[in-house]
RNA sequence: GGAGGGGUGGCAGAGCGGUCGAAUGCGGCGGUCUCGAAAACCGUUUCGGGCUCUUGGGUCCGACGAGGGUUCAAAUCCCUCCCCCUCCGCCA
Protein backbone atom coordinates (compact mmCIF):
# COMPACT_ATOMS: atom_id res chain seq x y z
CA UNK A 1 0.00 0.00 0.00
CA UNK A 2 0.82 3.81 -0.57
CA UNK A 3 1.98 5.75 2.24
CA UNK A 4 -1.07 7.49 3.57
CA UNK A 5 0.26 10.12 5.48
CA UNK A 6 3.05 10.86 2.50
CA UNK A 7 -0.15 11.34 0.04
CA UNK A 8 -2.01 13.45 2.56
CA UNK A 9 1.36 15.70 2.13
CA UNK A 10 1.45 15.56 -1.21
CA UNK A 11 -2.02 15.06 -3.12
CA UNK A 12 -1.04 16.31 -6.25
CA UNK A 13 1.94 14.72 -6.59
CA UNK A 14 0.78 10.92 -5.77
CA UNK A 15 -2.34 12.03 -8.23
CA UNK A 16 0.09 12.66 -10.94
CA UNK A 17 2.33 9.89 -10.36
CA UNK A 18 -0.91 7.18 -9.86
CA UNK A 19 -3.01 8.54 -13.13
CA UNK A 20 0.39 7.16 -15.28
CA UNK A 21 -1.02 4.18 -14.12
CA UNK A 22 -4.78 4.52 -14.72
CA UNK A 23 -5.40 4.82 -10.98
CA UNK A 24 -6.65 8.47 -10.91
CA UNK A 25 -9.91 7.65 -9.62
CA UNK A 26 -9.18 5.17 -7.24
CA UNK A 27 -6.61 7.55 -5.38
CA UNK A 28 -9.29 9.85 -5.53
CA UNK A 29 -11.73 7.71 -3.79
CA UNK A 30 -8.93 6.67 -1.25
CA UNK A 31 -8.30 10.46 -0.45
CA UNK A 32 -12.05 11.14 -0.09
CA UNK A 33 -12.52 8.09 2.01
CA UNK A 34 -9.38 9.13 4.52
CA UNK A 35 -10.94 12.91 4.92
CA UNK A 36 -14.53 11.20 6.24
CA UNK A 37 -12.50 8.64 8.45
CA UNK A 38 -9.93 12.00 9.67
CA UNK A 39 -13.26 13.59 10.20
CA UNK A 40 -14.72 10.62 12.47
CA UNK A 41 -11.67 10.27 14.19
CA UNK A 42 -11.55 12.87 16.91
CA UNK A 43 -15.19 12.88 17.88
CA UNK A 44 -14.98 8.92 18.93
CA UNK A 45 -11.62 9.62 20.76
CA UNK A 46 -12.99 12.86 22.38
CA UNK A 47 -16.38 10.68 23.35
CA UNK A 48 -14.44 7.63 24.30
CA UNK A 49 -11.95 9.80 26.69
CA UNK A 50 -15.52 10.84 28.46
CA UNK A 51 -16.34 7.58 28.73
CA UNK A 52 -13.16 7.08 31.41
CA UNK A 53 -13.43 6.53 34.89
CA UNK A 54 -11.02 6.14 37.78
CA UNK A 55 -12.29 3.21 39.84
CA UNK A 56 -16.00 2.22 40.62
CA UNK A 57 -18.36 5.40 39.12
CA UNK A 58 -20.97 6.67 41.20
CA UNK A 59 -24.72 6.48 40.63
CA UNK A 60 -24.79 9.80 38.59
CA UNK A 61 -21.77 8.85 36.76
CA UNK A 62 -23.52 6.36 35.56
CA UNK A 63 -26.80 7.82 34.60
CA UNK A 64 -23.91 10.61 32.44
CA UNK A 65 -21.96 7.54 31.07
CA UNK A 66 -25.24 6.04 29.75
CA UNK A 67 -25.49 9.18 27.38
CA UNK A 68 -22.23 9.25 26.29
CA UNK A 69 -22.26 5.92 25.32
CA UNK A 70 -25.27 5.52 23.34
CA UNK A 71 -24.27 8.74 21.75
CA UNK A 72 -20.27 6.44 20.85
CA UNK A 73 -22.42 3.50 19.46
CA UNK A 74 -23.52 4.88 16.94
CA UNK A 75 -20.50 7.01 16.14
CA UNK A 76 -18.53 3.98 16.11
CA UNK A 77 -20.96 2.50 13.85
CA UNK A 78 -19.85 5.35 11.50
CA UNK A 79 -16.47 5.02 12.20
CA UNK A 80 -16.36 1.30 11.43
CA UNK A 81 -17.96 1.93 8.15
CA UNK A 82 -15.76 4.67 7.62
CA UNK A 83 -12.87 2.94 8.23
CA UNK A 84 -13.72 -0.43 6.28
CA UNK A 85 -14.68 2.34 3.30
CA UNK A 86 -11.32 3.79 3.27
CA UNK A 87 -8.95 -0.04 3.71
CA UNK A 88 -11.40 -0.82 0.46
CA UNK A 89 -10.10 1.93 -1.21
CA UNK A 90 -6.82 1.70 0.20
CA UNK A 91 -5.67 -1.82 -1.55
CA UNK A 92 -7.12 -0.34 -4.73
CA UNK A 93 -4.25 1.79 -5.32
CA UNK A 94 -0.75 1.13 -6.86
CA UNK A 95 2.29 1.66 -6.13
CA UNK A 96 2.94 5.12 -8.40
CA UNK A 97 5.61 4.59 -10.99
CA UNK A 98 9.32 5.73 -10.82
CA UNK A 99 9.87 8.83 -12.69
CA UNK A 100 12.45 6.57 -14.84
CA UNK A 101 9.00 4.82 -16.00
CA UNK A 102 8.03 5.43 -19.14
CA UNK A 103 4.18 6.53 -19.95
CA UNK A 104 2.23 4.76 -22.03
CA UNK A 105 0.45 0.72 -21.15
CA UNK A 106 1.22 -1.03 -23.98
CA UNK A 107 3.62 -3.64 -23.62
CA UNK A 108 4.52 -3.92 -27.14
CA UNK A 109 4.77 -0.08 -28.21
CA UNK A 110 5.52 1.75 -25.32
CA UNK A 111 7.95 0.15 -23.32
CA UNK A 112 11.09 1.49 -24.10
CA UNK A 113 14.38 -0.59 -25.04
CA UNK A 114 17.29 -0.66 -22.86
CA UNK A 115 19.95 -2.76 -25.40
CA UNK A 116 20.05 -5.99 -26.85
CA UNK A 117 22.77 -9.25 -26.57
CA UNK A 118 23.66 -11.51 -28.70
CA UNK A 119 22.23 -12.12 -32.48
CA UNK A 120 18.73 -13.42 -33.32
CA UNK A 121 19.04 -16.45 -35.71
CA UNK A 122 17.42 -15.91 -38.69
CA UNK A 123 16.41 -19.18 -40.45
CA UNK A 124 14.30 -19.32 -43.25
CA UNK A 125 12.42 -21.88 -41.47
CA UNK A 126 12.71 -22.58 -37.73
CA UNK A 127 11.49 -25.41 -35.78
CA UNK A 128 9.11 -24.20 -32.62
CA UNK A 129 10.12 -26.31 -29.03
CA UNK A 130 7.26 -28.32 -29.83
CA UNK A 131 9.01 -29.39 -32.69
CA UNK A 132 12.43 -29.77 -31.15
CA UNK A 133 12.00 -31.03 -27.77
CA UNK A 134 10.05 -33.63 -26.20
CA UNK A 135 7.12 -32.29 -25.07
CA UNK A 136 3.50 -34.67 -24.35
CA UNK A 137 0.70 -32.26 -25.09
CA UNK A 138 -1.86 -34.47 -26.27
CA UNK A 139 -1.76 -36.54 -22.89
CA UNK A 140 -1.86 -33.78 -20.54
CA UNK A 141 -4.90 -32.28 -22.29
CA UNK A 142 -6.46 -36.42 -21.86
CA UNK A 143 -5.40 -36.12 -17.82
CA UNK A 144 -5.28 -31.60 -16.49
CA UNK A 145 -6.98 -29.91 -19.77
CA UNK A 146 -5.50 -27.58 -21.82
CA UNK A 147 -2.58 -25.53 -21.40
CA UNK A 148 -0.47 -28.47 -19.59
CA UNK A 149 2.20 -30.32 -20.98
CA UNK A 150 4.51 -32.68 -19.73
CA UNK A 151 8.26 -32.34 -20.08
CA UNK A 152 9.80 -35.21 -21.27
CA UNK A 153 13.00 -37.21 -21.62
CA UNK A 154 16.43 -34.80 -22.21
CA UNK A 155 14.22 -32.01 -22.69
CA UNK A 156 12.84 -32.04 -18.50
CA UNK A 157 16.72 -32.76 -17.56
CA UNK A 158 17.79 -30.16 -19.70
CA UNK A 159 15.11 -27.43 -17.44
CA UNK A 160 15.98 -29.29 -14.25
CA UNK A 161 19.97 -27.92 -15.52
CA UNK A 162 18.72 -24.70 -15.70
CA UNK A 163 17.41 -24.49 -12.52
CA UNK A 164 20.47 -26.17 -10.94
CA UNK A 165 22.56 -22.79 -13.15
CA UNK A 166 20.49 -20.59 -11.90
CA UNK A 167 20.96 -21.73 -8.13
CA UNK A 168 24.02 -22.30 -8.37
CA UNK A 169 25.21 -18.88 -9.34
CA UNK A 170 22.55 -16.95 -7.38
CA UNK A 171 23.87 -18.85 -4.26
CA UNK A 172 27.46 -18.39 -4.77
CA UNK A 173 26.30 -14.78 -4.88
CA UNK A 174 25.32 -15.59 -1.20
CA UNK A 175 21.45 -15.70 -1.83
CA UNK A 176 20.06 -18.20 0.12
CA UNK A 177 17.97 -20.76 -1.66
CA UNK A 178 14.52 -21.48 -0.17
CA UNK A 179 12.05 -24.34 -1.26
CA UNK A 180 8.35 -22.55 -0.45
CA UNK A 181 5.44 -23.64 0.04
CA UNK A 182 3.07 -22.70 -3.43
CA UNK A 183 -0.42 -22.84 -1.54
CA UNK A 184 -0.45 -19.52 0.66
CA UNK A 185 -3.52 -17.71 2.57
CA UNK A 186 -4.94 -14.67 1.14
CA UNK A 187 -3.00 -12.56 3.14
CA UNK A 188 -0.18 -13.43 1.38
CA UNK A 189 -1.96 -12.77 -1.51
CA UNK A 190 -3.02 -9.28 -0.30
CA UNK A 191 0.23 -8.60 1.17
CA UNK A 192 2.39 -8.86 -1.47
CA UNK A 193 -0.37 -7.00 -4.20
CA UNK A 194 -1.65 -9.72 -6.13
CA UNK A 195 -5.32 -9.02 -4.49
CA UNK A 196 -7.54 -7.74 -5.47
CA UNK A 197 -6.15 -6.53 -8.53
CA UNK A 198 -5.03 -9.89 -10.08
CA UNK A 199 -7.31 -12.21 -8.46
CA UNK A 200 -9.00 -13.57 -11.48
CA UNK A 201 -5.57 -14.94 -12.77
CA UNK A 202 -5.18 -16.66 -9.28
CA UNK A 203 -6.20 -20.43 -8.76
CA UNK A 204 -8.29 -21.12 -5.22
CA UNK A 205 -8.45 -24.44 -3.68
CA UNK A 206 -11.77 -25.67 -3.22
CA UNK A 207 -12.91 -26.02 0.88
CA UNK A 208 -9.74 -24.25 1.97
CA UNK A 209 -8.68 -20.76 2.47
CA UNK A 210 -5.88 -21.26 -0.04
CA UNK A 211 -4.61 -20.05 -3.28
CA UNK A 212 -1.70 -21.40 -5.44
CA UNK A 213 0.68 -19.02 -6.00
CA UNK A 214 1.18 -17.23 -9.34
CA UNK A 215 4.91 -16.88 -8.54
CA UNK A 216 6.65 -17.81 -5.23
CA UNK A 217 7.17 -14.10 -4.90
CA UNK A 218 4.38 -14.68 -2.81
CA UNK A 219 5.58 -16.55 -0.80
CA UNK A 220 8.85 -15.11 -0.29
CA UNK A 221 6.92 -11.86 0.58
CA UNK A 222 5.42 -13.81 3.09
CA UNK A 223 8.40 -15.63 4.85
CA UNK A 224 8.97 -12.04 6.95
CA UNK A 225 5.28 -10.89 7.38
CA UNK A 226 4.73 -8.93 10.52
CA UNK A 227 8.28 -8.89 11.38
CA UNK A 228 10.74 -6.22 12.34
CA UNK A 229 14.13 -7.35 10.76
CA UNK A 230 17.91 -6.72 12.26
CA UNK A 231 18.70 -3.47 10.51
CA UNK A 232 22.21 -5.41 10.67
CA UNK A 233 20.76 -8.37 8.71
CA UNK A 234 19.69 -6.39 5.71
CA UNK A 235 19.75 -6.83 2.42
CA UNK A 236 18.24 -10.44 2.82
CA UNK A 237 18.76 -11.50 -0.49
CA UNK A 238 16.72 -15.28 -1.25
CA UNK A 239 16.46 -17.25 -4.32
CA UNK A 240 13.36 -20.01 -4.30
CA UNK A 241 12.38 -22.55 -6.76
CA UNK A 242 9.10 -23.70 -7.15
CA UNK A 243 5.96 -24.26 -9.37
CA UNK A 244 3.92 -21.48 -10.46
CA UNK A 245 0.18 -21.56 -11.50
CA UNK A 246 -2.02 -19.07 -13.56
CA UNK A 247 -5.37 -19.56 -14.73
CA UNK A 248 -4.34 -17.17 -17.88
CA UNK A 249 -8.20 -16.43 -17.37
CA UNK A 250 -7.84 -12.85 -19.91
CA UNK A 251 -5.81 -14.97 -22.45
CA UNK A 252 -8.31 -17.09 -24.26
CA UNK A 253 -7.07 -17.80 -27.64
CA UNK A 254 -4.01 -16.47 -27.20
CA UNK A 255 -0.57 -18.25 -27.18
CA UNK A 256 -2.38 -21.43 -27.25
CA UNK A 257 0.15 -23.69 -29.40
CA UNK A 258 2.81 -24.85 -27.03
CA UNK A 259 4.40 -24.50 -23.89
CA UNK A 260 4.62 -20.99 -23.78
CA UNK A 261 1.60 -20.06 -22.23
CA UNK A 262 0.27 -22.73 -19.61
CA UNK A 263 -1.09 -22.97 -16.33
CA UNK A 264 1.47 -24.48 -14.45
CA UNK A 265 5.47 -23.94 -14.73
CA UNK A 266 8.55 -23.75 -12.65
CA UNK A 267 10.37 -20.71 -11.85
CA UNK A 268 13.93 -19.98 -10.45
CA UNK A 269 13.41 -16.25 -8.28
CA UNK A 270 15.31 -13.98 -6.65
CA UNK A 271 13.30 -12.03 -3.80
CA UNK A 272 15.77 -9.29 -1.71
CA UNK A 273 14.49 -7.22 1.42
CA UNK A 274 16.85 -4.29 1.74
CA UNK A 275 17.03 -0.72 3.17
CA UNK A 276 15.02 1.70 1.36
CA UNK A 277 18.06 3.87 -0.35
CA UNK A 278 19.58 0.39 -1.55
CA UNK A 279 16.97 -0.47 -3.41
CA UNK A 280 17.53 1.00 -6.98
CA UNK A 281 20.94 -0.37 -7.12
CA UNK A 282 19.61 -3.71 -5.84
CA UNK A 283 17.35 -3.91 -8.45
CA UNK A 284 20.08 -3.13 -11.24
CA UNK A 285 22.31 -5.96 -9.82
CA UNK A 286 19.06 -8.31 -9.95
CA UNK A 287 19.02 -7.66 -13.63
CA UNK A 288 22.41 -8.29 -14.27
CA UNK A 289 22.04 -11.55 -12.62
CA UNK A 290 19.11 -12.74 -14.68
CA UNK A 291 21.06 -10.98 -17.70
CA UNK A 292 24.28 -13.21 -16.90
CA UNK A 293 22.19 -16.01 -16.65
CA UNK A 294 20.24 -16.18 -19.98
CA UNK A 295 23.82 -15.69 -21.34
CA UNK A 296 25.16 -18.29 -20.36
CA UNK A 297 22.24 -20.24 -21.74
CA UNK A 298 22.98 -18.05 -24.91
CA UNK A 299 19.74 -16.96 -25.61
CA UNK A 300 19.59 -13.76 -27.77
CA UNK A 301 17.07 -10.98 -25.79
CA UNK A 302 16.67 -7.62 -24.93
CA UNK A 303 16.00 -5.61 -21.82
CA UNK A 304 12.76 -2.81 -22.20
CA UNK A 305 11.23 -1.44 -19.20
CA UNK A 306 7.82 -1.83 -19.25
CA UNK A 307 5.72 1.57 -19.37
CA UNK A 308 3.63 2.84 -16.54
CA UNK A 309 0.31 1.40 -17.36
CA UNK A 310 1.75 -1.78 -18.08
CA UNK A 311 3.47 -2.70 -14.78
CA UNK A 312 1.50 -4.43 -11.73
CA UNK A 313 0.12 -2.66 -8.52
CA UNK A 314 2.85 -3.25 -6.32
CA UNK A 315 5.66 -1.98 -9.08
CA UNK A 316 7.64 0.79 -8.96
CA UNK A 317 9.47 0.03 -11.92
CA UNK A 318 10.08 -3.03 -13.78
CA UNK A 319 12.14 -4.62 -16.42
CA UNK A 320 11.57 -7.21 -18.67
CA UNK A 321 13.89 -9.41 -20.27
CA UNK A 322 12.58 -10.56 -23.50
CA UNK A 323 14.22 -13.34 -25.20
CA UNK A 324 14.39 -14.02 -28.77
CA UNK A 325 11.72 -16.80 -30.39
CA UNK A 326 13.07 -17.87 -33.82
CA UNK A 327 9.27 -19.58 -34.22
CA UNK A 328 7.85 -16.02 -33.77
CA UNK A 329 10.57 -14.55 -35.32
CA UNK A 330 10.43 -11.69 -32.22
CA UNK A 331 11.38 -11.06 -29.03
CA UNK A 332 9.04 -12.36 -26.19
CA UNK A 333 8.74 -11.67 -22.33
CA UNK A 334 10.38 -14.62 -20.47
CA UNK A 335 11.87 -12.58 -17.37
CA UNK A 336 10.51 -9.78 -15.43
CA UNK A 337 12.58 -7.94 -12.64
CA UNK A 338 10.92 -5.21 -10.40
CA UNK A 339 11.43 -2.96 -7.98
CA UNK A 340 8.00 -3.15 -5.20
CA UNK A 341 9.79 -0.44 -2.97
CA UNK A 342 7.50 0.06 0.26
CA UNK A 343 4.30 -1.19 -1.24
CA UNK A 344 4.51 -4.97 -0.26
CA UNK A 345 6.72 -4.13 2.95
CA UNK A 346 3.44 -2.00 4.13
CA UNK A 347 0.94 -4.61 3.76
CA UNK A 348 3.27 -7.10 5.04
CA UNK A 349 4.39 -5.16 7.90
CA UNK A 350 8.19 -6.15 7.46
CA UNK A 351 10.04 -3.10 9.42
CA UNK A 352 13.44 -2.54 10.30
CA UNK A 353 14.32 -0.33 12.50
CA UNK A 354 16.62 2.96 11.74
CA UNK A 355 18.36 4.99 14.25
CA UNK A 356 15.34 4.14 16.56
CA UNK A 357 12.66 4.44 13.79
CA UNK A 358 10.62 2.02 12.33
CA UNK A 359 10.17 2.21 9.21
CA UNK A 360 8.79 -0.21 6.19
CA UNK A 361 11.68 -2.13 3.81
CA UNK A 362 11.97 -2.37 0.21
CA UNK A 363 11.23 -5.58 -1.54
CA UNK A 364 12.28 -6.85 -5.20
CA UNK A 365 11.65 -9.84 -7.14
CA UNK A 366 13.40 -11.32 -10.38
CA UNK A 367 13.07 -14.09 -12.40
CA UNK A 368 16.03 -16.01 -12.58
CA UNK A 369 15.04 -18.54 -14.21
CA UNK A 370 11.89 -19.96 -16.12
CA UNK A 371 10.70 -22.81 -17.99
CA UNK A 372 10.21 -20.14 -21.10
CA UNK A 373 13.89 -19.65 -21.05
CA UNK A 374 14.35 -23.63 -21.95
CA UNK A 375 11.67 -22.96 -24.60
CA UNK A 376 13.94 -20.35 -25.98
CA UNK A 377 16.81 -21.97 -25.57
CA UNK A 378 15.67 -25.05 -27.42
CA UNK A 379 14.73 -23.05 -30.05
CA UNK A 380 17.81 -20.87 -30.18
CA UNK A 381 19.56 -23.75 -30.63
CA UNK A 382 18.64 -25.98 -33.40
CA UNK A 383 20.58 -27.13 -35.96
CA UNK A 384 19.40 -28.11 -39.54
CA UNK A 385 19.56 -31.50 -38.45
CA UNK A 386 15.96 -30.51 -35.60
CA UNK A 387 18.29 -31.43 -32.94
CA UNK A 388 19.41 -29.02 -30.25
CA UNK A 389 23.00 -28.52 -29.21
CA UNK A 390 22.87 -28.18 -25.50
CA UNK A 391 24.95 -24.79 -23.96
CA UNK A 392 28.00 -25.71 -22.13
CA UNK A 393 27.42 -24.30 -19.41
CA UNK A 394 24.64 -26.63 -18.48
CA UNK A 395 26.47 -30.14 -18.60
CA UNK A 396 28.01 -29.92 -15.45
CA UNK A 397 23.96 -29.72 -13.93
CA UNK A 398 23.12 -33.20 -15.47
CA UNK A 399 22.50 -31.72 -18.80
CA UNK A 400 22.89 -33.76 -22.01
CA UNK A 401 24.99 -32.99 -24.88
CA UNK A 402 21.78 -32.79 -27.65
CA UNK A 403 18.22 -32.97 -27.32
CA UNK A 404 16.55 -34.72 -30.05
CA UNK A 405 13.28 -36.45 -30.73
C1' G B 1 -7.94 -37.60 12.60
C1' G B 2 -8.04 -38.09 18.52
C1' A B 3 -6.44 -36.00 23.51
C1' G B 4 -4.23 -32.17 26.16
C1' G B 5 -1.38 -27.33 26.71
C1' G B 6 -0.48 -22.47 24.97
C1' G B 7 -0.44 -17.49 22.01
C1' U B 8 1.57 -10.87 26.38
C1' G B 9 6.81 -5.57 24.36
C1' G B 10 13.13 -6.95 19.82
C1' C B 11 13.56 -11.90 22.72
C1' A B 12 12.42 -14.74 27.25
C1' G B 13 8.65 -14.53 30.77
C1' A B 14 5.08 -12.67 35.05
C1' G B 15 0.16 -10.92 35.46
C1' C B 16 -5.69 -14.07 35.31
C1' G B 17 -11.86 -8.23 36.51
C1' G B 18 -10.40 -1.60 38.19
C1' U B 19 -4.30 0.51 41.21
C1' C B 20 -1.65 -3.00 34.11
C1' G B 21 0.47 -0.45 28.25
C1' A B 22 1.87 -4.17 31.45
C1' A B 23 6.72 -6.97 36.84
C1' U B 24 11.43 -9.17 36.02
C1' G B 25 15.57 -10.84 33.02
C1' C B 26 18.16 -10.53 28.33
C1' G B 27 19.07 -7.44 24.27
C1' G B 28 19.26 -2.16 22.42
C1' C B 29 20.46 3.04 23.35
C1' G B 30 22.84 7.03 26.55
C1' G B 31 26.18 7.86 30.63
C1' U B 32 29.93 6.97 34.83
C1' C B 33 34.63 4.41 35.17
C1' U B 34 38.97 3.39 31.49
C1' C B 35 44.55 5.02 27.32
C1' G B 36 40.73 1.99 25.00
C1' A B 37 37.61 -2.18 25.76
C1' A B 38 35.26 -5.77 28.97
C1' A B 39 32.98 -6.06 33.68
C1' A B 40 30.31 -3.24 37.18
C1' C B 41 27.02 0.69 38.22
C1' C B 42 23.25 4.67 36.81
C1' G B 43 19.57 6.15 33.40
C1' U B 44 16.53 4.98 29.24
C1' U B 45 13.77 1.64 25.88
C1' U B 46 6.26 -1.38 22.92
C1' C B 47 3.57 -0.27 18.60
C1' G B 48 -0.25 2.25 15.73
C1' G B 49 -3.48 6.52 14.91
C1' G B 50 -5.75 11.75 15.27
C1' C B 51 -4.75 16.74 16.49
C1' U B 52 -0.87 20.12 17.59
C1' C B 53 3.48 23.00 17.86
C1' U B 54 9.99 25.88 16.50
C1' U B 55 10.86 17.00 13.20
C1' G B 56 11.35 16.71 18.80
C1' G B 57 8.04 17.19 21.91
C1' G B 58 2.80 17.94 23.78
C1' U B 59 -2.05 15.88 24.04
C1' C B 60 -6.02 12.45 23.26
C1' C B 61 -7.46 7.55 21.36
C1' G B 62 -6.50 2.38 20.14
C1' A B 63 -3.73 -2.30 20.64
C1' C B 64 -1.84 -8.18 25.39
C1' G B 65 -3.07 -13.84 18.15
C1' A B 66 -8.02 -12.06 15.18
C1' G B 67 -13.17 -11.02 15.56
C1' G B 68 -17.59 -10.88 18.53
C1' G B 69 -19.96 -10.90 23.59
C1' U B 70 -20.66 -10.15 29.17
C1' U B 71 -19.58 -5.87 32.57
C1' C B 72 -19.95 0.77 34.96
C1' A B 73 -14.89 -1.46 33.99
C1' A B 74 -11.46 -7.06 30.30
C1' A B 75 -4.60 -8.97 29.00
C1' U B 76 -7.78 -11.16 32.80
C1' C B 77 -14.69 -14.08 32.13
C1' C B 78 -17.71 -16.32 27.65
C1' C B 79 -18.17 -17.62 22.18
C1' U B 80 -16.10 -18.23 17.13
C1' C B 81 -11.86 -18.41 14.15
C1' C B 82 -6.43 -18.57 13.21
C1' C B 83 -1.69 -20.17 14.75
C1' C B 84 1.98 -22.85 17.80
C1' C B 85 3.56 -26.97 21.14
C1' U B 86 3.21 -32.14 23.40
C1' C B 87 1.31 -37.18 23.11
C1' C B 88 -1.42 -40.98 20.15
C1' G B 89 -3.01 -42.62 15.25
C1' C B 90 -2.10 -42.29 9.96
C1' C B 91 1.20 -41.16 6.04
C1' A B 92 5.40 -39.41 1.37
Amino acid sequence: MIDLRAARADPEGFRAAIARKGAAEAFDALMAADERWRELIPKVDELRSRTKTKGKPTPEQLEELKGVKAALQRLEAELAEAERARDEALVQVPNPPHESVPDGDDADTDAREERRWGEPMQLSDPKDHLELGRFDMERAARVSGSRFGYWVGDTALVALAAYRLALDRLTALGFVAVLPPVLVREEAMYGTGWFPTEEHNIYKVDGEDLYLVGTSEVSMGGLHMSEIVDADELPLRYTAFSTCFRREAGAAGKDTRGMFRVHQFNKVEQFVLCRPEESWDEHERLLAHTEEVVQELEIPYRVVTLPAGDISAASAKTYDIEAWFPSYRRYRETASVTNTTDFQARRLKIRFRDEGNLQPVHTLNGTAVVDRMVLALIENHQRDDGTVEVPAALREFGAPETVGR
